[in-house]
DNA sequence: TATTGTTATACTCTATAACTATA
DNA sequence: TATAGTTATAGAGTATAACAATA
C-alpha cells in the first residue's frame, strides 16, 4: 500500500484551515523529521540535540554553557544533564575559567572531534534534498522562511 | 534591548551548516510557535493539540478516534487521554456505534461547538501574517513546503 | 544584589507492551 | 487471528523554583 496516499487521501479527513496553519504544520513536520532521524540513526545512541550541541561547540571552542543553551533553545536545567551525558561519554570537556569561576566553558575532546567528523555527513546530510525529496531550491527557501519565522517571533514575543 | 538581535547576533555563536539544517530549524521554529501560542492563549486552559482535535471533529462529525489520532500524528495511547479530558470538560461526546462496538466515534457537543467558534479566530488567526510577520505569500509558501516535506517523509520513511 | 549553573520536582508528550472487547 | 481502544509504565523534553557559588 501507498503510505503517502494513506496520509493525505485514504482517510478522507477534512482539515479545513488547519492545513494552512503554520503551527500545526510545524508540529507535523517535526514528527516527520524525528521519524527520519531515528530511521537513519537509530543504531547510534545519540539524541538529535546532542549532535547539534557538539557541532556548535566544535565551531565555537570554549563556548559558555548557558550561551549554548540559549542558542539551541534548550533550557539551562536540561542543558546541565545533556552536558553531563556528553562528558560521561568522553565527547566534551568542561573547563571552569579563572576569570569567572561561576561559568563553565565547553570544549570537544579528541574523541568528540572524531565522533562529529565521523557522523557529520550523516547528521547534516539527513537534511539533504536526496533524503526529503525537496529540490535544493525548495530546501533553501524552506530554511529561509523558517529562519524568518523564528526571527520575527523573537522580535515580537 | 533588541531581542531579535540577541537571538541572531549578540551571541556571535557560529552555527555553520546547522543553520541550513531543516531538522534543526524545524525544532527552533516549533519552540517559537509554542511561545506564540502560550503568549496569546495562556489564560485559556487549552493545549495546542486540543483545539486541533476539536476543529477536525467539527468538520468530520462521527470521526473514529483512531483515525483522528493518525491524522493529527498523535499516538493512540495519548489520544485516549486527550479525548477523556475533552469529554470531561463537556466539549465532545463519545459514541459506540452498533455496527462496530470496538470503535469510538466522536462528536462535538453544543458547548464544544460554541468553544470552537469563540476561539476559531484566535487559534487559526495566530498563524496570520500579522502575528508572525511573514507576508501572505511567504506564509502560503512556507505552508506548501512544510506539507511537501511531510508528504515526502510519509512516502519514503 | 545579580548572575551562572545545579538540583529537585512535576507535567506533557511519546513509546511500548499487555490487556479487553469485539470482529 | 486481527482490530480498536485502554491501561500501565517508562523515558525524554520542558518549566519552575529553590539553591550554591561567585561576581
Amino acid at each position: 500500500m501507498n503510505t503517502k496516499v494513506a496520509a493525505t487521501e485514504e482517510v478522507g479527513v477534512d482539515l479545513g484551515e488547519l492545513n494552512q496553519s503554520i503551527g500545526f504544520l510545524l508540529r507535523v513536520a517535526q514528527v516527520s523529521a524525528f521519524d527520519r532521524f531515528f530511521a537513519a540513526f537509530g543504531e547510534i545512541d545519540l539524541r538529535p540535540g546532542e549532535f547539534s550541541a557538539m557541532w556548535v561547540i566544535r565551531r565555537n571552542p570554549g563556548l559558555r554553557q548557558g550561551l549554548l543553551a540559549d542558542t539551541l533553545r534548550i533550557k539551562a536545567a536540561h542543558m546541565t544533564k545533556m552536558v553531563r551525558r556528553l562528558e560521561d561519554r568522553g565527547f566534551i570537556q568542561r573547563v571552569i575559567p579563572d576569570d569567572d569561576r561561576r561559568s563553565v566553558r565547553l570544549f570537544l575532546t579528541s574523541a568528540g572531534e572524531k565522533f562529529v567528523l565521523a557522523h557529520r555527513e550523516a547528521f547534516l546530510g539527513q537534511d539533504d534534498y536526496h533524503h526529503h525529496g525537496l529540490s535544493p531550491e525548495d530546501t533553501a527557501e524552506l530554511a529561509r522562511l523558517l529562519r524568518l519565522y523564528v526571527d520575527n517571533g523573537d522580535a515580537t514575543p
